[in-house]
DNA sequence: TGCCAGGCTTCAC
DNA sequence: GTGAAGCATGGC
């Protein structure tokens, strides 16, 4: 077990962002399945325990949970003459941007469209449960994210016991790019932001939204500030359409995370 | 029961 | 380039 002190790191408010699907409430602690692994962890304030050995800490978990930022200066970014941001930074002041893998994010995503976050988790984990790697941990069994490979075996009819409704060409069409290595997700790491926004948009099924998500929840790019109808509503009710998006340059998805955040939980 | 959900593609115009 | 229709299904 790893027990550090983390400012700015609050558990429950990383599982409730959006930005992942697979951190759930287990016991009086927490449960994550990612990386192909099972984590659990517990949180009392700002202590926090992760059940794994230091090494797994140190070359997986530490990464996945960006716990090397120090997201204080973030929190303290929006100035006082924005009482929307700077409220929802406080709100929210225990969420990260989480480096999760980008075949799992681009995934996820294609199935958040149109869909609750409810809907989302439910559709994810009937996909895990059919066809990902089965992981044995303290005497049950749990399931990996599947694999391109797993998923580009699956029929039409398959892909659609699991909830994803008009998703599953754009699914399948994902696996199988991906299966094939014509599509290099980890390629995609080399580009810029503009040509890695210009290769998500080219898969099927992949918009401005869903690719900004996946830059930014799946290849850490902090700058992306992705507009879904939530943003979009708080930027009209909010700012007249007004927000200035460049007083935050090279790290406005924090932001929107804040305002997500706050408008879907904390907002009055 | 009906409405809406972290949008996108397709097709008019 | 812009606008509107259509999309499958779960959760509340």
């Amino acid at each position: 077990m790893v027990t550090v002190m983390l400012p700015c790191f609050d558990l429950a408010q990383i599982a409730a962002s959006g930005q992942c699907f697979r951190l759930t409430p287990d016991g009086d602690g927490w449960r994550l399945i990612a990386k192909g692994r099972v984590l659990r962890l517990r949180q009392e304030g700002e202590t926090v325990r992760f059940f794994c050995a230091q090494k797994t800490f140190d070359e997986v978990w530490r990464d996945y949970f960006d716990l090397d930022t120090d997201y204080r200066a973030f929190v303290a970014a929006p100035p006082k003459e924005d009482g929307y941001l700077t409220r929802a930074a406080a709100y929210g002041s225990g969420i990260r941007i989480l480096r999760q893998e980008p075949w799992e994010t681009l995934v996820t995503f294609l199935i958040s469209q149109r869909k609750s976050i409810p809907a989302i988790r439910s559709a994810v984990e009937a996909l895990c449960t059919r066809y990902g790697r089965p992981i044995r941990h303290r005497g049950e069994t749990l399931y990996a994210f599947p694999a391109a490979k797993a998923l580009a075996r699956c029929s039409p009819d398959e892909l659609a016991g699991c909830a994803l409704g008009y998703r599953v060409p754009y699914i399948a069409a994902a696996a199988k790019r991906v299966a094939s290595g014509e599509l290099d997700l980890t390629e995609l790491e080399t580009l810029d932001d503009d040509a890695l926004l210009a290769a998500l948009t080219d898969v099927f099924g992949v918009g401005e939204k869903i690719a900004s998500c996946v830059a930014l929840f799946g290849y850490h790019r902090i700058g992306m500030f992705p507009r879904d109808v939530w943003i979009k509503r708080v930027l009209h009710e909010q700012y007249g359409g007004a927000f200035d998006l460049e007083r935050y340059a090279g790290f406005a998805g924090v932001m929107q995370q804040y305002l997500f955040y706050f408008a879907r939980n904390g907002a009055k």
